[in-house]
DNA sequence: ACCGATTCTAAAGTTTTTCTAAAGAATTGG
DNA sequence: CCAATTCTTTAGAAAAACTTTAGAATCGGT
């Protein structure tokens, strides 16, 4: 998944991005106020972690303006007062959970993750359809019991479409959500009618039905 | 695992980190009140051992003070006097257990190590999979009663990996929860490479099974 | 201070994944 | 119906991720 960092100690902030990015998630940072909302204004991510104190401002008056860009966009507050009434504002203002440094990533990470899936999924910890599980803490596909092994992309793939069921999903939006900053879209897209196709090759191959829909000059839609 | 030690009096201070720290785990210490303060707000601890008599301060007082910012943290309270209205104090502000000075290590040691049971797995003793036990008193893995010998760093994988079975584990959090800080995650993960490897061949030697499973880009995961 | 065990580093080897390029099929618009 | 565009498919090159080995450094106990 595509998240936001908004803190300025270069430190703390590098160990999320690293953390994070070795998770298998894209992720982008802001290092202060002004940055974030630049960001904010541009990009959509599923989850932002956003720091309280900032240099230039105070994070919680981010939240009204992610809010109204980015409705299902999970927000987790980061601060290291320990103040119950920043909690209940930010709670209030409509952040979804709340971590008072200092933490452990791995905590982080859970949250980050129970955030996505209450907010894209409805707190499913396994993603069912049409006799296929996938495992969001095993990171993997089932069909019953047999596994179907999947790489990495085709993960992030299938997670991509499943939690945009019937919507069609642009090939600008799957670049910018799982290869993030890093693709050149200006080239082609072909990186992604390669891994599209592996992805619904297996799929096929496992019980004959087509789950994704070409949509022609749109993208690619996922019914189920 | 990550222990905090606030104590005043040096001799039992060190005494308690090399202790503790040749059994493996990661160590900090505080001499007093202040120090005390400033290091909880700043890390997160699985375990606090807390003298209640410091010069600046009462140890009790952070007991809130710990509680507020870290809650799975164990507490176990050390102190001098004999008095059970200290003892009943503390464990009502929400430490977890308590032992009077003078005490053997040992002891201290195995009460630590039971709040970390009671917290991390879940009241376990021994620890069953497939023929294996390991015996977390004893930190040692049985296959019936043949013992396998585990170095260190290759019972505290084990462990990781059991507590988090079915779930990948991605390289950063191996880092975050063996090696702590001192990890050095820009320059490379061949450390965990090896030990991974190692402990993969023991299993693998012992009753043919390969446990871990490879997520290629994302980490490694324990199947049983 | 020495010995053995453990841990780490470095590098070569292996496997898997990802990307690139190009040819072929389907669809659309003129 | 033809040309242009968009997508599918294949195959192989390139890159990345992981495994394995060997030896150096470090640590712990005597």
């Amino acid at each position: 998944m595509k998240l936001l960092f908004v803190e300025d100690e270069p430190v703390l902030l590098d160990e999320m991005l690293s953390y994070f990015s070795s998770d298998g998630n894209i992720c982008e940072q802001a290092n202060d106020y002004g940055q974030a909302v630049e960001k904010i204004n541009t990009y959509a991510y599923d989850g932002i972690v956003l720091d309280i104190t900032l240099p230039d401002g105070n994070g919680i008056d981010l939240i009204p303006q992610i809010r109204t860009c980015q409705m299902g966009t999970g927000i987790l507050i980061l601060s290291a007062k320990n103040s119950l009434a920043d909690k209940v504002n930010g709670l209030n203002l409509g952040a979804d959970d709340y971590l008072t440094k200092p933490f452990y990533l791995e905590e982080l990470s859970a949250r980050v993750n129970a955030l996505y899936r209450r907010k894209a999924l409805q707190g499913e910890e396994n993603i069912l359809f049409d006799g296929f599980t996938i495992d969001t803490a095993g990171k993997c596909l089932m069909y019953g019991t047999e596994e179907i092994k999947l790489t990495k992309k085709e993960y992030q793939l299938l997670i991509y479409f499943v939690v945009n069921k019937n919507r069609v999903v642009s090939k600008s939006a799957i670049a910018e959500h799982i290869w993030g900053d890093s693709f050149d879209e200006a080239d082609n897209f072909d990186v992604i009618y390669v891994h599209m196709m592996n992805l619904r090759k297996k799929l096929i191959k496992t019980n004959g039905t087509d789950y994704i829909k070409t949509v022609r000059g749109l993208g690619y839609k996922f019914v189920s």
